[in-house]
RNA sequence: GGGGAUUUAGCUCAGUUGGCUAGAGCGUACGAUUCACAUUCGUAAGGUCACAGGUUCAAGCCCUGUAAUCCCCACCA
């Protein structure tokens, strides 16, 4: 016996996987490159009938990290759906990736290079990236290992890192082709600002927060007359930036003093009062000072009215062009030192505590500064309505469908999109600026991809690099092209990608652009679905954080119980698109159906095993004398076919299982077109477990069928091999008449059954479940061995007589022969009692009443539903008939019950 | 301010086009036990489908409103 008598996931996992990848499986067979196998001149691949191709990329993970439990979501559905397509016949790419994660990985080096005192500034941008090469290169494989460890089926050959030479250089392409038709354009913006990692970011990676703060009244005195106006504001310090005040052109209050101007506080520098719609009359005094170098509004306002910019803040978050008493402070020093001297000069008129919303840096929490800054801006507007226009054209499914709205309405309204970062790791712009004043007629920038240089020539103007690198996600946009190996000429079988899941946190980041690039650069959209996965959240339904001590860490579970546990764990009760808990004991529930599968597999290899000892001494030892040729097989249809593998009749469960595994595959294959993964691993856990082992295996130890056993195990472990890749594919290299790698073999067909066989096996379950349940509800223990089970005038329970005497453990059955006797079943169309003496009848009497009135509850209601004209009259005809049908048996049961009732 | 969701058993969630007595897992209670599996088997209890109206022969599902919870975007001088 191969089999030890529990799995032990451990034991197999590593081996498994290394044979798999060993053996190439995971590769697409459909090449991604063009063959011109019998030299016509013509790629293959067009002139074949085009097999199916199933493509999906992973989203990368931090090359040099460890993966966490978004990681084991996203690889458990992502496998799923590739085992299930390469299963189904499809050529399979399921393309991995890692990341550079520029910002992520630059905060952990930087952070590494405080630790060994130095600091970013003392290296330039070469010398740095490649430190952080080499850093990464050193932390690299963990991330790989746990993806395998997780049953990624992947090509491994085919991985992607985003700083691949292929990614950059595909990233320059666009860029030059996005330089040349004007939608980059460099510009002077007021962009958030980390003065910690001193470099900018996009919008989309500020983090507001609701913070309380103070709001404080300043004076500002008109030069002209003895007046003057309170501004109020939560940043004194930047009062030194100002360059006007505003108010609303509306406001009664101020419109004579439009115009006039205000000498700034603590400075001598005279600025004037303006009219513009940013300023609320109705919040505060009404009137609003306009600091445009460093606050978003008032640089629109600046724009609108021509004003000067002042920077006052430097990039380290220090003061600047301000007189020499606040000279280097810190912006938080400075605000102290104003507020005092504002005080002493009774300019502080009044504060009060505020609760207002704060930019922070979403790596270290620093308070992100608004920040004067020449950077790359792509100008999205054309951009955006492209892929607005295919997404309104329905050319992109998305689950939950309900995302795409949303992510239509962020287009509408999407702002450019600054691509600079000021940090050395990541793929560096490429281009450059002319350093030569007296060339007048050459351009202030050009592109060229040898960013290694740090300056270049041409037509003997000296050019020189800008040091900034691109936005994470300009490159990753174009992460479905680069990993599909598309290009202008090569034909990619597997672009579009088929689905593109990922989290539901960055559609707007990486789905939206991915659309957006894909469409700009290959004019189709890059997917033809996207799955959105919610966040995983603690048991309690809370966000994993560090802080709270509640993160789960994938892969200690894989090691506690297994792959396959722990993604059936975490497929268990999720759907798209939504954030919802999980806990360990999903996961243990998935290690005993694993453990269920194997015991299961264990019992059938032993009949096996058996009958093949058996038939060599030449007697069928499980081939009773009962055993009648009968067809079932593998085909598309229900009708029983006269050339099949034969089987003993007897056990009508044969017939029944075929049924109910036809209806899990099918509900699975639905399932899985309609990505509804927790629905189609509910399914077969249920049909696995009991249906398969509770009761069509309980029922094959009476008549053992060793051809359907062995066809039906296959077929499940088959249909569950995509959620559970190890202990399907341990079993099946355990079992002894299956060959090659289950990751390979083929869906199963559906199985032939005789459904009026199987009818009666579910007829024969429901009298077993009543035996059962009227059992355990009469007066005392173990009931099932004290009485017998009589029947009368029932060929079903005559003829399976040891059958439900398998499944009910009484101890025998025996025909009534026409005088009652016992406690009668309710069971409407059965007459069956169990042989049990008047006394505890009688104490049993009180459950039969119970029963009686509610039967007689059930029957009221459907009553009251064929008395309602309305009803009879206009709903669909088979509902009224299957009313009428019910209300005929639930009759018929009330009356029996009720005589048994009068026989106590 | 704008938008998106969620609310069903003690807990976590299904319930697809309105149609049988609203389901599952876990948990709980009771019972079983050599003979594949205690990571087991059997049975049961447990529901005002958030609330209030409406449409319909029929509503967990559709419509209107209310409440609570969560998320996103914008703004907050």
């Amino acid at each position: 016996m191969k089999f030890a008598s529990s799995y032990e996931p451990g034991e197999y996992e590593s081996d498994i996987y290394g044979a798999w990848e060993a053996s190439g499986i995971f590769k697409p067979q459909v090449p991604t490159y063009p063959v011109d196998n019998d030299g016509d001149g013509k790629d293959d691949r067009l002139e074949s009938k085009t097999a199916k191709t199933f493509s999906i990329v992973m989203p990368p993970p931090n090359a040099n990290g460890n993966l966490h439990i978004g990681h084991g979501l996203t690889i458990a559905l992502e496998d799923s759906l590739t085992r299930y397509h390469r299963l189904r016949g499809d050529s399979s790419w399921y393309i991995p990736g890692a990341d550079h994660a520029g910002f992520e990985t630059w905060v952990v080096y930087e952070r590494e290079l405080e630790k060994q005192g130095h600091t970013r500034f003392e290296y330039d941008r070469d010398d740095l990236y490649n430190k952080v090469w080499d850093f990464v290169a050193a932390q690299r494989g963990n991330m790989e290992l746990q993806v395998r460890a997780l049953g990624a089926s992947c090509s491994w050959d085919d991985l992607t890192f985003t700083l691949d030479e292929n990614v950059i250089d595909r990233v320059y392409t666009t860029f030059e082709k996005m330089w040349n038709d004007g939608l980059i354009y460099r510009g002077e913006k007021l962009v958030n600002y980390c003065p910690k990692h001193q470099t900018a970011f996009a919008d989309i990676e500020v983090e507001h927060k609701d913070e309380k703060g103070t709001l404080w009244d300043i004076e500002y005195k008109l030069v002209d007359r003895p007046a003057s106006l309170i501004v109020s504001t939560t940043r004194p310090e930047t009062l030194f930036g100002d360059t006007a005040v505003a108010v609303n052109p509306e406001d009664e209050r101020y419109k004579s003093l439009i115009g006039k101007m205000v000498k700034l506080p603590l400075t001598d520098r005279l600025i004037p009062v303006i009219a513009d719609e940013h300023a609320d009359p109705e919040y505060g005094t009404g009137v609003v000072k306009i600091t445009p170098a460093h606050d978003f509004d008032d640089f629109e306002v600046g724009e609108r009215h021509n004003l000067d910019r002042v920077q006052v803040i430097s990039e380290d978050g220090h003061m600047v062009n301000v007189s020499e008493k606040y000279f280097g402070l810190s912006t938080a020093d400075c605000r102290k030192q104003v507020l005092k001297d504002l005080k002493e000069k009774d300019l502080l008129k009044g504060e009060k505590q505020i609760v207002h919303s704060v930019a922070h840096c979403y790596k270290c929490g620093t308070v992100l500064e608004p920040m004067l800054k020449e950077q790359w801006f792509v100008d999205v507007k054309k951009l955006a309505a492209v892929a607005i226009e295919h997404l309104e054209d329905n050319e992109i499914k998305f689950h939950p469908e309900n995302k795409k709205l949303v992510l239509i309405d962020y287009l509408k309204n999407l702002k450019d999109w600054n691509i600079s970062r000021q940090i050395p790791w990541g793929i560096a712009i490429p281009m450059f600026r002319k350093d030569d004043a007296s060339a007048t007629d050459e351009p202030d920038w050009i592109f060229d991809r040898r960013t290694n240089l740090k300056e270049i020539e041409k037509g003997g103007v000296k050019y020189v690099r800008d040091e900034d690198t691109f936005d994470t996600w300009f490159s990753s946009s174009h992460w479905p092209i680069v990993c599909t190996d598309w290009d202008e000429e090569n034909y990619s079988p597997y672009y579009p990608l088929n689905v593109m899941e990922t989290g539901a946190d960055i559609l707007f980041a990486w789905v939206a652009r991915m659309i957006m690039m894909g469409l700009y650069i290959t004019g189709k959209v890059p997917f033809r679905e996207v799955y959105l996965h919610g966040l995983v959240l603690d048991e309690h339904g809370k966000k994993m954080s560090k802080s709270k001590g509640n993160v789960i860490n994938p892969i200690d579970l894989v090691t506690k119980y297994g792959s396959d546990a722990f993604r059936l764990g975490i497929l268990r009760g999720r759907s798209a698109g939504m954030n919802q808990a999980f806990s360990e004991n999903s996961v243990i529930a998935g290690r005993n159906l694993a453990n269920k599968l194997w015991n299961i597999s264990r019992l059938i290899q032993s009949i096996v095993d058996e009958e093949e000892t058996a038939d060599s001494r030449g007697s069928g030892a499980w081939q009773g004398e009962d055993e009648r040729a009968r067809p079932v097989a593998t085909g598309a249809s229900d009708a029983p076919r006269e050339d099949a593998i034969s089987f003993s009749t007897d056990n009508m469960g044969e017939d029944w299982i075929c049924r109910e595994i036809n209806s899990c595959l099918e509900q699975v294959e639905q399932d899985m077109k309609t990505y509804r993964f927790a629905e189609a691993v509910e399914t077969l856990y249920q049909t696995i477990w009991d249906k398969y082992a509770d009761w069509f295996l309980e029922s094959q130890k009476i008549f053992k069928n060793t051809a359907l056993l062995k066809k039906t195990l296959e077929t499940l472990l088959i249909a569950l091999h995509p959620f559970a890749p190890f202990v399907t594919e341990a079993i099946w290299q355990n079992i002894s008449w299956t060959e090659g790698f289950i990751a390979t073999t083929n869906w199963p067909e559906k199985l032939q059954y005789d459904p009026i066989s199987a009818e009666n096996f579910e007829n024969i379950r429901i009298i077993v479940s009543e035996v059962r349940t009227t059992l355990q509800s009469l007066p005392g223990t173990n009931n099932a061995k004290k009485y017998e089970l009589l029947y009368d005038n029932d060929s079903l329970v005559a003829e399976n007589e040891l059958l439900i005497k398998t499944l009910t453990r009484v101890p025998a059955i025996n025909n009534l022969g026409g005088s009652p006797r016992g406690l009668r079943l309710a069971l409407a169309n059965h007459e069956i009692y169990l042989d049990v003496p008047e006394s505890v009848i009688k104490e049993y009497r009180e459950a039969l009443t119970e029963k009686i009135l509610a039967v007689g509850r059930e029957l009221d209601a459907l009553n009251l539903r064929m008395e309602n004209p309305n009803y009879t009259e206009r709903a669909p005809a088979h509902l009224v008939k299957e009313t009428q049908d019910k209300i005929t048996e639930k009759q018929s049961l009330i009356s029996r019950l009720k005589q048994q009732l009068d026989i106590i």
